[in-house]
DNA sequence: TCTATTGATTAGAGCGCTCTAATCTTGTAA
DNA sequence: TTACAAGATTAGAGCGCTCTAATCAATAGA
């Protein structure tokens, strides 16, 4: 279980440790007689330079934190896919945690990232409060997935979730609903911005909106359906429903069909994220697509302008998100 | 961003390096009134230990690689859970790596993971040679989930697909179903197992097995109904089927209703994996389920015997499934 | 009073690497 | 032949910590 050192490799060699340190460096100062022998001894001895101990004495860390709130919820192991894919390629690894929804767990968390010396940190949809964020950001840059920040020390990576709501309200509209009600997704971060873009488009097109308290799980979804069945009668339901996401969505769906109601028949009902769920032929669920990849991508590449010092403005990627129509919405 | 070292606590606290170490190692040879005086001091700094710096003079690593395939899998993900509760636990780390199914690609990522020094490296699934596994055994302690391994320097955690497939039979065979069909998972480390299981255990009931070759994806799942379809008139078609893994239940079960088949008043439908897909009330797909929280902590506990020098030889662990009745199966 | 003894503290080397500055080689121009 | 620039190589300090062995202080025993 020892492995080899650089030592052993300039030994092995017959050069001197700083002669192997460049080679693998890939230093241009570096004849190819050279070059070649030691990259013969590295491969003959198995060797790979040892990361911890090339941060340390570079004084950077090639290294990026990720804490991620539940891996569970397929959204957020998308970005961390996302995140991974931009990380490898700018030769980075990741140091991932999650924090479970707690202020106290995801700020242990946190601590526990930052003791690595990280280049930067991601905190995916983090509830710690603001001032934690901001004490970190004082360690090294911090990307925001699926959070907003008002501190200047701070980039952001959000979904434009008012623009979303919106091309959700449109559709159905255009599909002739009225009475088209929302499914808000609560304490989520992302919940404000799509509730607000709700209701804007819906004035907009000069009708009523009605927002139903939720969750951003299935069985938040049922319980809001119930809620609805039970205020409204079948003529004064809503047509149209918007879930805060598609785990929502697929419990009003539930809900509703074991109510009697068919969707997209009786009910159209839209969900938010186009998470692999969605696009399961069996659900096939009309629904608002966040770009996942791209949204890992711009957090590592804001981390990495950061990191560089091309940059100390912070910045604020407001994604566009699209409408992917499938079979669960249709013309009233 | 340039953060205070042990020197900066030290200096502040009026006491040497080596009593700040002690310290922050919680070492009972301190006095109270100096452990105050340092911990005070450190708090006033925001002083936390450096990870790496710690690693490199202590020569051990609290550092866990964790190679995972495919991070959109469900199942995967909440392993990775899993590992990530249990690593905590211990005070461990985890650097987490996508090999996306490519036997390159996880070797890059293999890499990587081990230039760290990790004290260990969980693979998840991975597809590349048996060689190559043995090779990064040599380095660290290595343990395999979902893939089993004859190799004595590596430990293996996987849940026993032979019994779960017979679980699944079983309780097809008790609903009164003679034609069972299985939709093969093709590729994937666990096929093998799942297969012989549902295999041995139809000739058990004396039924004859019928396999279809498919994947671990939904569309894998209706092509392979599909093919069903076309080579079995309504009478002789299967009254039930063994899907390969859940996605491909639900595949399965899209194709099925497509063609006018009810589930499970037609045929009735089993998962395996238990993932979150599989208790979404819309679904309610009974399922084969595997302790993956479970799973993980066996695998941080294996690994964390050997890093401990607590044992020498492989463990193999062979979680029992169980079985989680819902809704897509009934008497025939 | 002097020496053990115990517990608390610290000096200093070293983990495996990088990086600066110094040194060693060549080739070339005068 | 000498001087010098340019390129190739290396010595040595240092990154932030741990760990061993040494030192120091305070008490106890003779």
């Amino acid at each position: 279980m020892v492995r080899p050192t650089m030592e052993d490799v300039a030994a092995k060699a017959g050069v001197s440790r700083a002669l192997v340190s460049l080679v693998m460096r890939n230093s241009p100062k570096v004849s190819d007689q050279r070059r070649t022998a030691v990259l013969e001894a590295a491969r003959e001895l198995g060797y790979e330079p040892h990361v911890m101990a090339r941060a340390l004495a570079s004084r950077t860390s090639t290294v990026l934190g990720v804490m991620v709130s539940d891996l569970r919820n397929a959204f957020f192991a998308e970005v961390v896919e996302g995140l991974d894919a931009a990380a490898q390629a700018a030769g980075f690894d990741l140091i991932l945690n999650t924090g479970g929804r707690s202020p106290s767990r995801e700020r242990a968390a946190l601590r526990s990232l930052l003791s690595f010396r990280p280049a930067g940190v991601v905190l995916l949809s983090p509830v710690v409060p603001a001032s934690a964020i901001e004490d970190a950001a004082r360690q090294c840059p911090i990307v925001l997935v699926s959070r907003t920040s008002r501190a200047s020390t701070v980039d952001t990576v959000n979904d434009d979730g008012e623009a979303g709501a919106a091309l959700a309200v449109d559709h159905l509209v255009e599909l002739g609903h009225r009475r088209i009600a929302h499914l808000d997704g609560g304490g989520a971060a992302t919940s404000a911005a799509r509730r607000k873009g709700y209701q804007q488009a819906m004035r907009g097109h000069g009708l009523e909106p009605l927002v139903v308290r939720s969750e951003h799980t299935d069985h938040a979804g049922e319980k809001a359906v119930h809620e609805l069945l039970g205020s409204y009668d079948r003529a004064g339901l809503p047509t149209a429903l918007l879930a805060g996401n598609d785990f929502n969505a697929v419990g009003a769906i539930s809900a509703l069909e074991e109510a009697g109601l068919r969707v997209p028949e009786d009910v159209s009902v839209v969900g938010y994220d186009n998470t692999s769920l969605a696009a399961l032929r069996h659900l096939s669920l009309t629904t608002v697509d966040q770009p996942r990849t791209e949204m890992g991508r711009l957090a590592i590449e804001a981390l990495l302008e950061r990191v560089r010092g091309e940059r100390t403005e912070p910045v604020r990627h407001l994604l566009h998100p699209s409408l992917v129509v499938r079979s669960t919405t249709i013309a009233v």
